[in-house]
DNA sequence: GTAGGGTTAG
């Protein structure tokens, strides 16, 4: 089918002045229209743009288009439904034929358009061609420039959005609540100081009573980690909604806050019945209970999302099935990932990495054949970050090299650092310390942070005083605030007993102004979380925690236990050390689960730290002697502990 | 005519 000619509405000067913007999408070229128009074909015009916006809005994009060439008159209202259904399309394509013709037909200063058209290739990931839309633009209403800050502050240009920001308050437009949202979210990217500057600007305006300002700029603070800025802006605010209350719990349980998280979302479902939590909300309190490993409190928001009709959204079953994982319950896990209808990527990824963190890469590895097998989705980078570390927990090392030299041929994802510090660890803890050294030195890209900090961990377990150093110093340049690796290379020395070295590492942490991060444990003992630090003097049950653990390590000496008191940092005699570690904040928590819970009764700890090798093998004692299943989670894994033998193989 | 909060890894 031929083209039928069309003549520009505007002069050919004017589509002539059209830049190219950068990419090749945008033709400036203008296309042809009819030079003369019959009373009859002006009969038909109506119903021609009425038959334009019908196939728009059913997405028939392309013949729209054809259509549109024959069109001499399109409207205003025609051009937005083209431009809605390339942006719904995601065609690129389309939408600067769309843009062309508009400006071709004398539109190109409607504002209104201009709005739209951002809008569109803002969602089509295209921010030269948005630029080149509002640079073009002579008159901008506000709706122009806050399109424009918006699609800047989407497209990751933060410090562009706020240049326009400084431009249009020149020009003396005034910002609105709008500007607000958009700036304030540009400030993600250009720094905690910006934002402060436009919290500052929207106090001095009367923004704050705006729910809709004050949530943003909760979740930006949330963002920079200021959990108490975000607290107060929540405190103070005159209206909430279930958006606020819904950004203020995510804000805690992705600060490391998760206790707080779940009494937030308590005192809003108490304190608050109008304000019905929604599936964003459940998404973020499963994620304080998965922090947690709160199975109790858990399984009573999975009730929740049951009774409330929201098991079918797949972000909330995504956080259920992470939730479950994280609780060491991977039958339920499953089977919420196995009734699922639609799944995604973060589906797939959820149920592979609870595999993995529980010490099953076999089932892992199943898992993601099984999406390969499937086909509607396509594995991602977190999908072998996933399996790499399923891999490492259970110490597959060929099945992981494999996988990780499957990425690029086979699945055309290129391995970040972070796939990088996968492979170091899988074969760092196998002890093969030379060929992850060799894989560091071949590496296409500047190894980070995780790759060095792989290699430390993996040099904790083996002794390997000499490569230690040597990540040491690479770690020390890339993250000299992290306290986490002095203490790494510390107990590497105390292990050696090269005390003056231990020592040489404490008086740099201390000069660093670090403070090493307490080990703390916590246990869910029917609905309740009870936590503990070591030797937790405050403890109102401490006297009788500590006699117990006396009694075990008095019978499990009987039976040819000694302590391990190695990675103790201080020159101290031998039973002032075994004292510290009997005073480990997870044996509080095992003694704290024995004493109240019943016979049977599975125990489940949750630890902020790596395991110890002394609890841990006080632990598998426990397990034995008191016939009692004992699940701990510490940082990077589970341990399932029964009959005096852990899921782990003492492998972690 | 434009708006705010969410899931996987580390």
């Amino acid at each position: 089918m031929s083209e039928p000619k069309r003549t520009s509405h505007v002069g050919s000067q004017q589509c002539h002045s059209l830049p190219s913007p950068s990419s090749h999408h945008f033709s400036p070229t203008p296309s042809p229209k009819p030079s003369s128009i019959t009373s009859s074909l002006q009969a038909r015009n109506s119903s021609n743009n009425h038959l334009i916006q019908t196939l728009s809005k059913q997405g028939l994009t392309k013949h729209a288009l054809h259509l549109l060439s024959t069109e001499p008159r399109p409207t205003q209202r025609t051009y937005e439904l083209l431009i809605l259904s390339c942006s719904r399309n995601n065609s690129l394509s389309d939408a600067a034929a769309v843009h062309r013709s508009l400006v071709d037909d004398g539109l190109g200063q409607d504002s209104f358009l201009a709005t739209k058209l951002i809008d569109m290739y803002a969602q089509l990931g295209s921010i030269d061609n948005a630029r080149y839309v509002f640079d073009e633009m002579r008159d901008r209403t506000i709706f122009v420039w806050n399109a424009f800050i918006r699609a800047l502050a989407l497209a990751g240009c933060g410090d562009e959005a706020l240049g326009v920001c400084c431009r249009m308050s020149e020009s003396g437009v005034w910002f609105d609540r709008f500007t607000y949202t958009y700036a304030l979210k540009a400030c993600v990217v250009s720094g905690e100081r910006k934002g402060k500057e436009i919290h500052g600007n929207l106090l001095r305006r009367g923004f704050e009573w705006n729910v809709h300002v004050v949530t943003t700029l909760i979740d930006v603070y949330a963002k920079f980690g200021l959990v108490s800025y975000a607290g107060k802006l929540f405190d103070e605010m005159p209206e909430r909604n279930v958006v606020s209350w819904s950004a203020m719990i995510g804000c805690l349980a992705k600060n490391g806050r998760p206790f707080e998280a779940l009494e937030l979302f308590w005192e809003m479902m108490v304190g608050n019945p109008d304000e019905v939590p929604n599936s964003v909300t459940m998404v973020s309190v499963l994620q304080a209970c998965a922090a947690l490993s709160a199975l109790g409190q858990g399984k009573l928001i999975h009730c929740f999302v049951l009774r409330r009709g929201l098991d079918s959204i797949v972000s909330v079953n995504n956080s259920l099935v992470t939730m479950y994982s994280k609780c060491g319950n991977l039958e339920v896990a499953r089977r919420v990932f196995d009734r699922m209808d639609k799944r995604d990527v973060v589906s797939w990824n959820s149920m592979i990495s609870g595999f993995g963190v529980n010490g099953f890469a076999e089932e892992a590895i199943l898992v993601f054949k099984e999406m390969i097998n499937d086909g509607k989705v396509s594995p991602n980078a977190i999908t072998f970050i996933s399996l790499l570390g399923a891999c490492s927990h259970s110490g597959l090392v060929d099945e992981g090299k494999r996988l990780f030299y499957s990425m690029v041929p086979e699945y055309h994802i290129y391995p970040t650092s972070e796939h990088y510090a996968g492979l170091v660890d899988i074969l760092g803890r196998a002890g093969r310390l030379e060929e992850a050294i060799k894989v560091i030195e071949d590496m296409r890209i500047e190894p980070g942070s995780t790759v060095w900090g792989s290699l430390l961990g993996a040099c904790r377990i083996h002794c390997n005083i000499e490569l230690a150093e040597r990540a040491s110093v690479r770690l020390f340049e890339l993250e000299p605030t992290n306290a986490g690796n002095y203490v790494l290379l510390a107990e590497i020395y105390a292990e050696a007993k090269m005390w003056v070295e231990v020592n040489r590492v404490k008086k740099l942490l201390e000069a660093r102004g670090l403070q090493k991060v307490s080990g703390c444990s916590w246990i869910e003992v029917k609905g309740k979380i009870y936590s503990f630090v070591s030797v937790d003097e405050l403890n109102p049950q401490i006297e009788q925690l500590h006699a117990l653990l006396v009694k075990f390590s008095v019978e499990m000496k009987e039976k040819g236990y000694v302590p391990d008191t190695k990675a103790i940092l201080y020159e101290l005699d031998e039973v002032e050390k075994e004292e510290i570690v009997l005073g480990h904040s997870e044996k509080l928590a095992v003694a704290f689960g024995l004493i109240n819970s019943s016979a049977g009764e599975t125990i489940r700890i949750t630890k902020n730290l790596r395991l110890c090798r002394d609890c841990h093998s006080v632990t598998k004692f426990i397990s034995q002697f008191t016939n009692r299943d004992i699940l701990v989670r510490d940082v990077n894994r589970f341990h399932h502990f029964r009959n005096g033998v852990c899921s782990c193989g003492d492998y972690w």
